[in-house]
DNA sequence: TGTACATCAGTGAACGCGCGTTCACTGATGTAC
DNA sequence: TGTACATCAGTGAACGCGCGTTCACTGATGTAC
């Protein structure tokens, strides 16, 4: 039956949100579209209301998980270091679902659709960004490229924290990594 | 019809190497049994004379792409730096398909088998350990941190200068995480 | 405000396709004598 | 060395399953009057 716009508009939201945590634990394939919409409390064949296909959802889902509150006005953003904290940490590391988009799918997004692309080129830029305006330094563009090796530092370690089945070296690689990130003369 | 030993050996190399390239390109997922094995020159059929399932395909595939001649006796590493601009070039990031199997497939292989997980764990303690007799630091230990942070910095400037649909901005993620990681002081 | 009706998001059965996997068969290989 | 035969990797048709997608139907919503 119909429903009210409002309902309407939740269930969208609750289908990306749904859509957001299986995709980042289990990636894009393993997740079918039926378990997605059984997530948001929905049966599969009302998806196509919402989404053109699939690959619309994660096109879609990159966006919305990516891109939340383009630029949440005036509220205070957690400090660099602060941030790089909470990113490589063992809980981040652990929860994939509810974690960094491009750390759980960049490899796969980039085979995906050039609107996944996009989407993952503005988040990267507006990290870059947001990076280097603590990142050392003594002009823009050396702090610039400064904020750059940070962010490939931690995506890369927080994936391969996870890649891997040693918890020793996996903590290991999160706290070097931090360290490196903190140290005011890298 | 019954094969030789040499040639039973020799068929087998080619489904490894071409489910190697496959998946380097393609994802585990999107790749079937069939293409791997067309590509090999064998028909889907044979498939099972060689491999448990799909799934002990990806785990050998994973050991042979990843740990191939077992520390290669005496033939001269390249140097780190050397082996961090291969990295960090254009030429690897536009090849993935004979590039690095951990930047392009560690996330997909984080949710795989244990038998794959604990590929992935040699492998990074082999690349840590090799970039360590390089890495700067007065102690041990500080270069071995050293080494797990260019590591990292490597391996998620290739993922992100992939993910990304800007030229500009990918060409420039790998050289400034070059310039950080080539950097002594670092 | 109240009434009549067109709209359209949600439902769940159904479809076609291609996947991983199995299997009866083939015939060159490798071995026993 | 030569011969007879058991072995087993490769072949390709077939299987069952579950996926993405479609569709006829439902009935509450929102609108026109």
């Amino acid at each position: 039956m119909k429903i009210s716009r409002d309902k309407l508009i939740e269930n969208r939201q609750r289908i990306l949100d749904a859509a957001a945590r299986m995709f980042r634990e289990r990636g894009f394939e393993a997740v079918t579209v039926s378990e997605v919409m059984k997530a948001a409390d929905l049966t599969h064949g009302g998806f196509y209301n919402h989404f053109k296909s699939k690959d619309d959802l994660i096109a879609k889902t990159f966006a919305h998980a990516l891109l939340p509150a383009p630029t949440n006005d005036g509220s205070a953003e957690p400090a660099m270091v602060d941030y790089a904290r909470a990113y490589l940490s063992g809980a981040h590391r652990d929860a994939p679902g509810s974690g960094c988009m491009l750390s759980a799918l960049a490899a796969e997004g980039a085979r995906c659709n050039d609107e996944t692309r996009k989407v993952m080129g503005e988040a990267t830029r507006a990290q870059i960004a947001r990076f280097a305006a603590t990142a050392p330094g003594t002009t823009a563009e050396a702090r610039r490229r400064a904020a750059i090796a940070r962010w490939s530092a931690m995506l890369g370690a927080v994936i391969l924290a996870r890649a891997i089945d040693d918890t020793a070296l996996s903590d290991e690689i999160l706290s070097a990594t931090l360290e490196a990130v903190e140290a005011p003369g890298s």
